[in-house]
DNA sequence: CCCAAATTTGGGATATCTGTCAATTGTGCC
DNA sequence: GGCACAATTGACAGATATCCCAAATTTGGG
């Protein structure tokens, strides 16, 4: 495996057209991460990518779809690690803690993705609202507990994630270190009413980190150019 | 007073130079608001500021500058606006909630200038260097009184911006009304460690409205084109 | 009121972008 | 190995961008 992006490895073993779509979206991530959605052209994707421009008009509509393609893939896949690695952890202080720092030193294990990410949250409201949703069950889990003590409305779960997504853009600036994601995660417990002092400890425990990768591949193959 | 933008207000006893340099910001602002800053072309700052294309030239040297120039404008006058409507009030929680639902507030009711600072302020690192810079002396002070609990350092201080910016992009959406400023202050001194019911009884509060004006004229002038 | 200086205009040279299409090249199945 | 079809190429038309400049217009002090 090369310098190549996420997508065209998890792509190697596939048609030559799934492979090309790879590239295009890797380089899409690249470039979107870098510029922003509005500052990237189909033809700098394309040189990118190392393919002719009109060969990115046969798997793309235009640059709003592939935005699209990458913004859901890359939600798809972070939303799918983090739930994969919380199963079996029932109390929502832990959840929560988790959550956001798993998420930040997932979506940093990655920096195109990192900030491609963050773009895209701040982009698409439909990414922004279905990530929404899936912490809206753990903060309610955790006043069902009785530990939060603050009332769950979109407003919270809002800022909630606006906290995590600041930390995480911190992060990708270079601004914050690996430890952003327990410090802002302590702020958010004590935020929710959690006491200080359990709030520290959670936040102060290691957790094992994640790094990101696609869906696995089918069997052992996974063999590079 | 048409429906001209504010920088062309202020501008309007000035000479015709200063007169065209501000037509052209306030055209910027609203395009740099619904578009953003990469998304929009000088030959359209040029078109909805009634000019033709050279003008823009003799004003600006390029896009960015312009770009920074409305960023600096607009970011200034906030912050002088606020620090304005502080004067005298000493207790930490007291100004930590008025600076937040201020802020919150006086952007919203301009929503083009607002828009345009959230995506400054995310774009232009000098800026939000800058208005952290504002918010660290009252969250220092906080401590000082002893009504903080929490060590007040970058990410903290990252932390409660992304938590107000958040909160305003989210009014300039339509996701939250007016009261998004108070639910969002009450969160912060949370964190900050506050007791709950005091920041319920501070953020319970009605705090008077700004709403956005440049700095003031010089005499009785001000008359409209 | 007049004129020099300041300002704006309009259009042009050049570059890049989007989206399409006929022609070429490559793939993989039989 | 060869063939039908899929994929890619490269060039192009039309739109739009940037940046420049000589000519025309407007401004304001004398």
């Amino acid at each position: 495996m090369t310098v190549q992006g996420l997508f065209a490895t998890e792509a190697s073993n596939l048609g030559k057209s799934a492979r090309t779509r790879a590239r295009l979206m890797d380089a899409a991530v690249q470039l979107f991460a870098r510029d922003g959605f509005e500052a990237t052209s189909v033809n700098e994707i394309a040189r990118q990518a190392g393919v002719v421009n009109g060969t990115f008009y046969v798997h793309f509509r235009d640059r709003d779809e592939i935005a699209a393609a990458v913004a859901l893939a890359i939600g798809q896949n972070v939303v799918r690690q983090l739930d994969e690695a919380m199963v079996g952890i029932e109390d929502a202080v832990e959840r929560s803690s988790l959550a956001t720092r798993r998420f930040i030193d997932l979506a940093a294990s990655q920096p195109d993705w990192g900030a491609a990410l963050v773009r895209a949250v701040l982009t698409f409201r439909d990414l922004r609202d279905s990530m929404i949703a899936y912490l809206r069950a753990d903060l309610q889990r955790g006043v069902d507990q009785g530990l939060f003590t603050v009332a769950i409305d979109d407003l919270l779960i809002d800022t909630f994630a606006s906290m995590t997504l600041g930390a995480l853009a911190g992060r990708l600036r270079g601004d914050f270190g690996p430890e952003a994601g327990a410090r802002v995660s302590e702020l958010q417990l004590r935020m929710l009413g959690v006491p200080a002092d359990r709030a520290r400890e959670v936040c102060g425990r290691d957790v094992p980190a994640l790094t990101l990768e696609l869906a696995p591949l089918p069997k052992g193959l996974a063999k590079a150019g």
